[in-house]
DNA sequence: AACTCCTACGTCAACGTTGACGTAACCGGC
DNA sequence: GCCGGTTACGTCAACGTTGACGTAGGAGTT
């Protein structure tokens, strides 16, 4: 035995050279299809048995009429944010249960790799896509999608036509989040959001504007930090707020990891007792972290169970008019959130 | 446009059609072979760039010599842990780099569940497996390698034979972990592991045995804690030890959930800044808790690399003996395991 | 001028499977 | 004993592609 095994997979020929019966009737038993005699079904799954015969899903979908592949594309930025994992694993745990498994790849929010990815995916023939990174541009997303690939958008909406898509309550829960702050006596709240070019960091900005102007508050463009991709640079920016004359008393963290370089900076000046903080997404541990990081909490296996849902109707032949499902989320309080404002 | 999108994909026959040329001269154009003409490649080219030609890798693979459909399968058991994750993303990323795409399918240590992926990746004839998840039973496993399929184990060895494996050095490492403990003074060290059957925990267990010899401690079977799977259950063990007559001043958690259920207590208790932690793999936020934990630091991308070479060799014929690949961890000091014993 | 060799194509069959369709045997009914 | 219908098979071609092989025409060699 070793690693390469130039065995020659057995195929239905072999089987029903064994059984001694013809091809077709071999492709019946196997895909239990009627039209079998009991005592040629038990002689064909005997031989199919001792040849160690496994049926060749590609032979299969190219000459089905339906074309199946029993495969979609997943299509994520980086799986090291732990929403993306979660979400991944959603959809796969979605899709198995129907008998789709899921080719994955990571785009890293590079353009190129996305477009090439596509075509890897669509060379493979896979019945759909779900795509949940889509910075920028989306044309080569559209393009597949005109070709006629089935496809829903995580996360943000598709800047074309004819495409479903599953988001959370961005703009509602950022809202909510504020007016919570602003109820505590914050006057001068901050935010802190992710690059502006993602849909999502707008839509939280646009709560963000929303709960002050309906706590009363007027925004202040000093406290307005954005794109800030990463934990550095959260940081560098967070310390910047903290040097201004009139600080921030809370902080809107409008992503996960611009929550965790805040809370960094915070916790260095020894301000995270009397800061308050607000993030969007969860993040593991934020319970651990002293205080308590209070977050509005997507519900992910909700977002990944919806998107599943989704590809599979409309692989599956549903034509109703696209859909843009908004799942909705909660906030957690667990104590960083609760900081009122030093009268 | 509607998301069922009935109309057909073009084929090389199309190509050729338009191209007015035969559909074997399409197929030479396609792959880059040598043999046609520089004027009738451009025609070639321009006909498939106008009609959207894209090649049909499962029809091509069918056909092929090789075989190849340049796909591999990622067996993981949780994407939820980051370990996982990042194991995927490493692994995906080196694949893709050599035109190859992943199957993911997540395990959930379920042995049924196993069986079925394989199969269904079987079905789809992947190219090779990389499995990241094997709990007790490794039949399913060792009769898809029996069958040829090339196949590479992480984080456990094969308990068969002809199979490669990459591992890190959990004995080593957690040898090294003790002896720090004990060189700070520690006699009492306790020992939080995840389930024992597991090959990764028996090892560390291991190391810790090896190192308490190595410092002259005795084993007090009464700090062995095993079978924590999950925050909770770790949670439990760890508040079982503080309720002893001689509790443990120094902990070595042999898992990242552990390490996380450990702190848990240990700060409910307030005893986080007197008994000494080390951890084994590393998790998000670990440097941000209080007091930031000390660990035992897997290469992750190292170990994804060296998965993602060895199939990738195996699947390009290489028939050297099997391997087992050690990737190094290393200790990285955060303040938790820089604890010294009180005299 | 006949020869070899090469280049640039084309033809054909096959990969493993299934849809369309054929057919022999049997059943029940009269 | 013949009809119509059903059951249990089999035959054939095709899905989109490529390997093996064939061939026409031109260039170079003797």
């Amino acid at each position: 035995m070793d690693q390469a095994g130039e065995r020659r997979e057995p195929t239905m020929r072999d089987v029903a050279a064994l059984a001694k019966v013809s091809i077709k009737t071999v492709s019946r038993v196997i895909n239990g299809l009627p039209g079998a005699g009991t005592e040629v079904t038990e002689r064909v799954r005997a031989a199919a048995r001792s040849l160690g015969y496994r049926p060749n899903l590609t032979a299969s979908s190219l000459r089905r009429a339906d074309r199946r592949s029993a495969t979609i594309g997943v299509l994520f930025e980086d799986l090291s944010n732990p929403f993306d994992a979660a979400l991944l694993r959603a959809v796969e745990d979605h899709a198995r249960r129907s008998g789709v498994l899921v080719l994955a790849g990571s785009t890293e929010d590079d353009h190129t790799l996305q477009r090439e990815l596509l075509v890897s995916l669509s060379a493979r023939r896979v019945d759909g896509v779900v795509v949940m990174a889509a910075g920028g541009h989306q044309d080569a997303l559209q393009h597949e999608r005109e070709r006629g690939t089935p496809m829903v958008l995580v996360d943000r909406p598709p800047t074309f036509g004819g495409t479903d898509c599953v988001t959370t309550t961005n703009r509602d829960s950022s809202r909510a989040a504020v007016l919570k702050l602003a109820a505590l006596g914050h006057r001068d709240i901050a935010f802190l959001g992710d690059r502006r070019t993602l849909w999502t960091s707008q839509e939280r900005y646009t709560g963000y504007l929303e709960g002050l102007a309906q706590a009363g508050l007027t925004l202040r463009e000093a406290l307005v930090r954005t794109d800030l991709h990463g934990v550095a640079v959260a940081e560098t920016a967070t310390a910047a707020l903290f040097d201004l004359d009139r600080p921030p008393t809370a902080l809107f963290t409008a992503q996960n990891l611009v929550t965790v370089g805040a809370m960094r900076v915070l916790r260095a000046r020894d301000l995270h007792r009397r800061v308050a903080v607000i993030g969007f997404d969860d993040f593991p541990l934020a319970d651990l972290l002293d205080p308590a990081v209070t977050v509005v909490r997507q519900d992910v296996p909700g977002i990944g169970r919806k998107a599943a849902e989704l590809i599979l109707a409309r692989i599956d032949g549903d034509t109703s008019p696209p859909v843009h499902a908004v799942v909705p989320a909660s906030l957690v309080p667990r104590g960083s959130g609760e900081i009122a404002a030093l009268s």
